[in-house]
RNA sequence: CGGGGCGUAGCGCAGCCUGGUAGCGCGCCUGCUUUGGGAGCAGGAUGCCGGAGGUUCGAAUCCUCUCGCCCCGACCA
């Protein structure tokens, strides 16, 4: 491609809006235009990216004996609605009704739409497994799209569903797409963790996630170095740091005015990690009393998986069940359901002592209250690992990629059903596997870039090379630089030629920032003895060859 | 949906407080010079000052409403 026929426009400054470091220069570079919130169009680089990104999703799907299929992105409600997502799901679905008055809503995942075409055309024990999918567009009205590309309302996705006879064939099915998701993130250039991860709204029961590390993630990461456990924090386990137990007698203890635990804790020169943190929750039925350490966070999904949805209690409400002021509760002579986290189990703690402005001291867990023992906390940096003890590290990172198990969860309502060896009639069981290439674009940027722009990983650049011809008006130059062009695109190469009649500094300075990763400098002085130079985008490491030498030297 | 910020030329911004009819830098166009890290000089084009309503002789500026975008949170296969 010729840089002067190819539309890249280059910003010299930070659009003011742009926050994360790939939105920048995905704008900067000339990459993607924003519409609206959420709403992005990819200009030619920013396609070209994307295509090669695809073509690697393609390739390690097709290893893995999945078959490429395009599915509508406008669905008719009935689907959606016989899988009770259409009322379970709520503004993020984009809705609409066609002319003849039709509910319809525009696809943001794709299970009910595949299990339709599995359960007309899938019969018999002998069509299976089989593993589909597609790589085309998803539509979610996202509550707060954000970080540019990386959280869109309308996005493409690589999705892929499997199609199983019984649990042993979907955790095949489930493998595979495990190591083909391994080798599409290398092959991207990713560094990524693959982390278990909360099913969500998808349903089923086990689900993983990839996770690229990079400031810009909306996740967190629990990660063990020694033995390797990896978890989102939505669920990762782990066991506070022990603290040392006191030999406190229990006495109640004047706190005026002193409410939450650090107040108490600053009022009584003690760690936070000595008190109980006692909330009170509303469910639609009871409250609920939730204990946990004093320097913990209640985690309110792990509470939820408990006892269900539920809310915090307003004022009044404590209360009128507690019969105490919010800030002086304690677990002690409580009536109502008590769930303490498990790391309270051992210890002597202070906690409220139901009693206006005053605490109390050597709470005894189980001699003093009795409790259901759960794991309710937030996981946090310096935890132990509850598998082998070492110390958890938290690490933000971007989701690139998930796999989920999903049972019969589709296959039932929509019917989706064959018969076994015996006759018998079945459901088919199912996985779910997604892929957005634009994170990992947006993924590679953010973790491989430095002040003058991106640095491209060789596989998934939009050119393979690019060359840069000083002087336009020296026709040596411009020989050259049109014989190396031929020559490497002969290659194979995918080679940019920036043609255009600019100065030096300025095809320098678009060079780096589009980030292509390797650039060919064709300057008037080296070519009269026969040189030009080859330049690592990455390492900046320059290297004068002749020109006859230059094909053989450049690497893929 | 709650909290905060911002909408002025293609991009980045000033002007607004204290009302008088819009400016800077970059980019863009023309010409000459220049040519290894975003050139210099000279000339030129470009604005529904987000929108609507109000106050006023007069509104980018003051008031009300509204729309949009960004950030934090809630939410999020």
């Amino acid at each position: 491609m010729r840089f002067s026929k190819m539309f890249i426009p280059t910003l010299r400054e930070v659009p003011a809006d742009a926050d994360a470091v790939s939105h920048r220069l995905m704008l900067r570079a000339g990459y993607v235009r924003q519409l609206a919130a959420g709403l992005y169009i990819f200009l030619p680089l920013g396609w070209r990216a994307l295509d090669r990104i695809n073509a690697i999703l393609k390739e390690e799907m097709e290893s893995i004996s999945a078959q490429e299929i395009s599915m509508p992105v406008l669905h008719p409600a009935e689907v959606w609605q016989q899988t009770g997502r259409w009322n379970t799901i709520g503004d993020e679905m984009f809705r609409l009704k066609d002319r003849t008055g039709r509910d319809m809503c525009l696809g943001m995942t794709h299970e009910e739409i595949i299990t339709w075409l599995a359960s007309r055309e899938i019969r018999s024990y002998r069509d299976l497994p089989q593993i589909w999918y597609q790589i085309q567009t998803k539509l979610r009205d996202e509550a707060r799209p954000k970080s540019g590309v990386l959280r869109t309302r309308e996005f493409i996705m690589k999705d892929s569903y499997s199609f199983d006879a019984d649990e042993e064939s979907l955790d095949r099915s489930y493998q595979l797409h495990a190591g083909a998701y391994h080798k599409i993130f290398q092959r991207c250039g990713l560094k990524f963790h693959q982390v278990e991860s909360d099913p969500g709204m998808m349903g089923g029961a086990v689900s993983h996630e990839f996770m690229a590390p990079s400031p810009a993630g909306e996740d967190e990461v629990a990660l063990c170095d020694k033995c390797g456990y990896s978890a989102n924090v939505e669920l990762a386990q782990s066991v506070p740091l022990k603290i040392k137990s006191e030999d406190w007698e229990f006495e109640e203890v004047h706190t005026p005015e002193k409410r939450t635990v650090q107040e108490v804790s600053n009022f009584l020169k003690l760690s936070p990690a000595y008190f109980i943190k006692s909330i009170l929750v509303i469910t639609d039925k009871t409250p609920v009393l939730a204990l946990v350490r004093g320097d913990q966070e209640l985690h309110e999904k792990k509470l939820t998986k408990i006892i269900g949805s539920h809310r915090p209690a307003q004022k009044t409400e404590v209360k009128e069940i507690l019969s105490v002021e919010a800030g002086f509760i304690g677990p002690m002579n409580q009536k109502i359901r008590i769930i303490a986290d498990s790391c309270l189990r051992e210890g002597v703690y202070i906690s409220g002592a139901n009693k206006q402005h005053y605490h109390a001291k050597g709470i005894k867990p189980e001699k003093d209250f009795k409790a259901e023992w759960h794991d309710i906390h937030l996981a946090k940096e310096g935890d132990a690992c509850h598998k082998c003890g070492a110390k958890l590290r938290i690490e933000k990172c971007i989701e690139i990629g998930n796999i989920f198990k999903l049972g019969t969860k589709y296959s039932v309502p929509l019917k989706a059903f064959f018969l076994d060896e015996n006759g018998q009639e079945k459901p088919i069981i199912m996985g779910s596997y997604g892929i957005g290439p634009a994170r990992i674009a947006a993924a590679a940027i953010e973790q491989n870039n430095d002040k003058d722009g991106i640095v491209w990983p060789k596989s998934i650049a939009p050119f393979d090379v690019e060359i840069l011809p000083l002087n336009m008006n020296d026709s040596k130059t411009v020989g050259v630089a049109e014989k190396l062009y031929n020559d490497l695109r002969g290659k194979d190469f995918e080679v940019l030629l920036d043609d255009r009649d600019e100065r030096a500094g300025v095809k320098f300075k678009d060079a780096d920032l589009i980030g292509i990763p390797t650039q060919i400098i064709l300057g008037e002085k080296n070519l009269k003895e026969g040189f030009v130079e080859i330049k690592d985008r990455k390492t900046k490491e320059t290297v004068k060859v002749k020109v006859e030498e230059v094909v053989e030297r450049v690497k893929k």
